[in-house]
DNA sequence: ATGGCTGGTAGAACCAGA
């Protein structure tokens, strides 16, 4: 199998984003794009302007207003799967198996909300819950697999603009760290992103809208990952951030990754 | 100065994101 580039990227509504994904896939031509955060119902997907640029394989799972994930793929794509681990039905997993047999699992782990405490906010113990639900799942793997997208965790201090600041912030706290350190250690998944990025190198995926100037107050942090099997991790050839992304045009508040693997 | 914005949907002095 040839090398495979593949791109994930939360894009905060996909009806939203079509230009930038056009000039994504222009400037980086991945071979597979993973959609997180569509904001869009199966129905209504976008699927004649995502084929147009070569993406002629698309799994979809979304829902209506909220979350959603894609795949779009110049690759065939095969045993579609979808998971939910969440209480309510939310649409927030597809994965599918690629043509060299590995596992491609595409993820939007919930933000969690505002308050760091799940007496007062539900939100984040129901991202706790999501967490313990897909570690028992990961758990269970035992084929060759790459997991990715928006697992909304900074896990390191270098993962984070500043990591005093961000301690009782949702996506910083320990809390939620030790979570995403169990789902981790679940597979002894190998995080790519610090494979090629070592901390304490800045990283980061996520800057807030709200800033005057993004990259002048650069208060970013590294939401999205990349993370596989050991048995495959030898496979990965590159792995960088598409930052300049975040001042594209109507861009959205994450930028892409990207990720190439020889084949096997 | 971590919410200062953004998108979807309703038709909000809305909700959610993180």
């Amino acid at each position: 199998m040839p090398a495979l580039k593949i791109a994930t990227w939360n894009i905060n509504s996909v009806r939203a984003r079509l230009d930038i994904v056009a000039r994504l896939t222009q400037e980086e031509a991945p071979d597979i794009l993973c959609l997180q955060e569509t904001k869009v119902e199966d129905g209504s997907f976008p699927f004649k302007p995502l084929r147009a640029l070569g993406y002629e394989h698309i799994v979809i799972h979304g829902q209506k207003m909220h979350h959603g994930v894609a795949i779009l793929s110049k690759v065939p794509l095969i045993e579609e799967v979808r998971q939910n681990w969440h209480d309510a039905p939310h649409a927030r997993h597809i994965g599918v198996r690629l043509p060299n047999g590995w596992r491609l699992e595409n993820v939007y782990i919930p933000a969690g909300g505002d308050i760091p405490d799940s007496a007062q906010n539900p939100k984040f113990g129901e991202k706790l819950d999501f967490l313990k639900r897909m570690t028992d799942w990961s758990s269970a793997l035992a084929e060759p697999t790459i997991i990715l997208g928006d697992f909304n965790i900074a896990p390191l201090e270098s993962d984070v603009w500043s990591h005093k600041q961000l301690l009782d912030v949702v996506s910083h706290t320990p809390i939620e760290v030790a979570a995403l350190e169990a789902l981790q250690a679940s597979h002894n998944w190998v995080d790519l992103g610090r494979r090629f990025i070592p901390a304490p190198q800045r990283y980061y995926s996520w800057w807030s809208y709200r800033a005057k100037d993004w990259a002048a107050s650069d208060r970013g942090r590294r939401l999205d990952h990349v993370w596989v099997s050991p048995s495959i991790a030898h496979h990965a050839r590159a792995h960088y951030v598409v930052e300049q992304a975040r001042g594209w045009d109507k861009a959205s508040d994450h930028v892409p990754l990207m990720t190439t693997f020889n084949g096997p």
